[in-house]
RNA sequence: GGUCCGGUAGCUCAGCUGGAUAGAGCAACAGCCUUCUAAGCUGUGGGUCUCGGGUUCGAAUCCCGACCGGAUCACCA
């Protein structure tokens, strides 16, 4: 809540107290902004008071408008009442005031701690703030990563750095499935097929390779059951049979013995893939503060399975399986080892936790993983609080939505996903080639105009293209609802135009431009320094209705934050900065900053643009979208 | 079948802690570059907010019930 909706609500607490004798609750005092065609800045819904007040809404709108005006300490400058809706003019002292405080806060839109609503289950303790961690990717290494990954990657950045603006530290980390029988499959098509194929030779991205065997071995492996069910076997049969499967766990039983031959491979491989990754990663804009790898948490899961068998939280049944009973909690028995004594899923993921728990003092665990994991997230929670792990209970699948194309979910098998390295490449393209177009066709401009794209090098436009193709795809991403599926159709291409991440990056551009002039030796050095002193003297004027409009939007930031915190949604954010461009672009259409004459409008116009630049590189920032300053 | 999530304009999506005549973008159409970047701005057309009940001053929003779509309920991950 900003100090404009409290100052009004104790105003109007004390409005209804004086007039109606009546204790306002909180809850009772609605404020919201005014729509835009009534007159005022925010407005106070009077039907809560109504009825005690025994008066028609018109009455009491008038009577609590009245009473704001003659007692509201000038923050009040006029009101009119429409129905039950007070709406509220605000002194343009006030605003000039919050926009001079927004350019004196170097971090604008970021927390000391966490609200209330997100604080952590461990008892407030100490000062400094509290750790959150956030896993997020989390790739199988036999393939490389696909649009899915990419929304999994982008949301799980996003969260982390809005997080942090939300007073968390936070500590980002991926486990990576690095073992299987799915690695296995690539390993033993590679020996079979590849004839030493490496990234070297082939000049393949490793993650690429081990894909092609991913997808040959599946080919060769439906090829076989083909075979074996035309000599008379039926499909179970002919699955189970088939002498690649058979071979395949071969080596992963190889593997699990530590067959000195099949881990070199299994090490050369990964090696491969790890490299593939770590380029699409950096591509992508994403790190990690920690990685942990499946091949050296799973043993660490099963001895705290063991150990819960032991305390009697689990069970064994007769063939050696171990079992967690979870009828209790309205759920099914779940399986925690195999009859053969490997583990599953669910034994890595309590090995992982208990290895994190000791590396770091976490108040909050937050997995990043898809929404048809509910399940086991539900089931994972109540096993890490019966081992006796007090973040158990409180740990958050952040769980969203699955990317659909047109014709339904993305399948390897289908050759139907798309590819996360081809996707980039298509955007900076894109982004590169409409760039292009955009100088053919400004005719306004001088050649060589250093504010505009002509007279710059091929680098600078690649590094444009980059950021653009890379910000339209990563705001078409963030921009939906994470909890809900989207839709991807690649026959179309994603837009440059509207509410897309360029929209905003090129509103930053236009102002940069805009600053960079300011600073002309026409204007002097000056125009800078008069910024503030000159604000202070509005002369007597009133502010613009574009200009109050946008500091007001400015002055709606942090809220923006908080609930993107408390949400677990970038789309919050990405929301706000439409918004805010959307009034940017629109004052800038109508009033002009440079040619103003006026020296305190012009001051006051510069100001605003320079803070309107800071708040949408900042919430941009949060979303892993880099601004151009030019484009 | 049980559980969970979703259904808003031709398409993609906002809005959902109840508030004024339900909003954007794309697509279509019509305007605006001698003036700070036209990836922009302005306007037109486009809706039974899936359907039916309920709650109340007021429901896209909350409750109940249908219908449709998706996910999940493995000795897969």
């Amino acid at each position: 809540m900003n100090s404009l909706e409290q100052q009004l609500t104790t105003l109007a607490k004390a409005a209804v107290k004086a007039l109606y004798g009546l204790d306002a609750t909180d809850a009772q005092i609605q404020l919201q902004k005014t729509r835009p065609e009534f007159e005022g800045n925010i407005t106070l819904v009077v039907f809560p008071f109504v009825k005690l007040a025994r008066k028609a809404p018109q009455a009491v709108g008038d009577e609590i408008g009245n009473w704001l005006l003659v007692n509201g300490e000038g923050l009040v400058a006029k009101f009119n009442a429409v129905q039950g809706f007070l709406n509220l003019s605000i002194s343009d002292a006030f605003w000039v005031n919050q926009l001079q405080a927004i350019d004196a806060d170097e971090t604008y839109g970021r927390f000391e701690r966490p609200s209330e609503k997100a604080f952590p289950f461990r008892e407030g303790e100490g000062v400094g703030s509290p750790l959150m961690m956030v896993e997020y990717s989390s790739p199988n290494t036999n393939k490389p990563l696909h649009l899915g990954h990419v929304r999994n990657n982008l949301l799980g950045y996003s969260i982390a750095k809005i997080q942090e603006a939300n007073g968390w530290k936070v500590v980002k980390t991926n486990i990576v499935n690095d073992r299987g029988i799915h690695i296995c499959k690539s390993m033993l098509a590679w020996l079979k097929f590849g004839n030493g194929e490496t990234p070297e030779s082939s000049g393949k991205k490793g993650d690429h390779l081990i894909g092609d065997y991913y997808v040959r071995f599946d080919k060769e492996y439906k090829a076989q059951i083909a075979e074996l069910m035309a000599a008379g076997k039926d499909e179970e049969t002919a699955k189970r049979e088939a002498p690649l499967m058979l071979e395949a766990q071969e080596m992963l039983r190889k593997w699990e013995a530590n067959d000195p031959e099949v881990r070199a491979l299994w090490a050369k491989m990964n090696e491969w893939v790890y490299a593939g990754f770590d380029e699409t990663y950096k591509r992508m804009g994403v790190s990690f503060d920690k990685i942990y790898y499946e091949s050296n948490t799973y043993l660490e899961g099963k001895s705290e399975v063991e150990k819960g068998l032991a305390s009697g939280a689990f069970y064994r049944r007769e063939d050696g399986s171990v079992w967690a009973d979870l009828t209790k909690d309205g759920l099914d028995e779940k399986l925690l080892l195999r009859s053969d004594g490997t583990s599953v899923y669910m034994t890595q993921d309590i090995g992982t936790a208990k290895l994190r728990f000791q590396d770091y003092p976490i108040d909050k665990m937050v997995y990043v993983v898809g929404n048809e994991q509910e399940y086991h997230f539900k089931v994972l929670s109540i096993l890490l609080d019966r081992l006796g792990f007090p973040f158990g209970k409180e740990l958050v699948h952040f769980s969203y939505g699955m990317v659909e194309l047109p014709n339904g979910k993305m399948k390897s098998r289908e050759g139907t996903v798309v590819d996360a390295d081809d996707l980039m490449d298509k955007m900076v393209a894109d982004a590169r080639e409409i760039s292009k177009d955009k100088v053919h066709t400004l005719r306004s401009f001088p050649e060589g105009d250093k504010n505009t794209l002509q007279g710059i090098t091929e680098a600078e436009a690649d590094e444009i293209a980059r950021k653009v193709g890379l910000g339209a795809l990563k705001y078409f991403i963030l921009k939906v609802d994470p909890r809900k599926n989207m839709l991807f159709n690649p026959a179309e291409s994603i837009d440059f135009n509207g509410n897309t991440g360029p929209f905003i990056q090129y509103t930053y551009a236009r102002i940069q431009s805009v600053l960079r002039k300011s600073y002309s030796p026409k204007d002097g050095l000056a125009a800078e320094r008069s910024y503030s002193e000159a604000v202070l003297q509005p002369s007597g004027r009133s502010l613009e209705d574009k200009e109050l409009a946008l500091i007001q939007r400015l002055t709606e930031y942090p809220a923006a934050v908080r609930t993107a915190g408390e949400d677990f949604s970038p789309a919050v954010i990405c929301n706000y900065a439409y918004a805010l461009a959307c009034d940017f672009n629109s004052f800038y259409h109508d009033l002009s900053i440079l040619n103003e004459p006026d020296e305190s409008k012009r001051a006051l116009r510069l100001l605003l643009a320079r803070n309107v630049a800071k708040v949408l590189q900042s919430a941009m920032a949060l979303l892993g979208i880099e601004m151009p300053e030019r484009m």
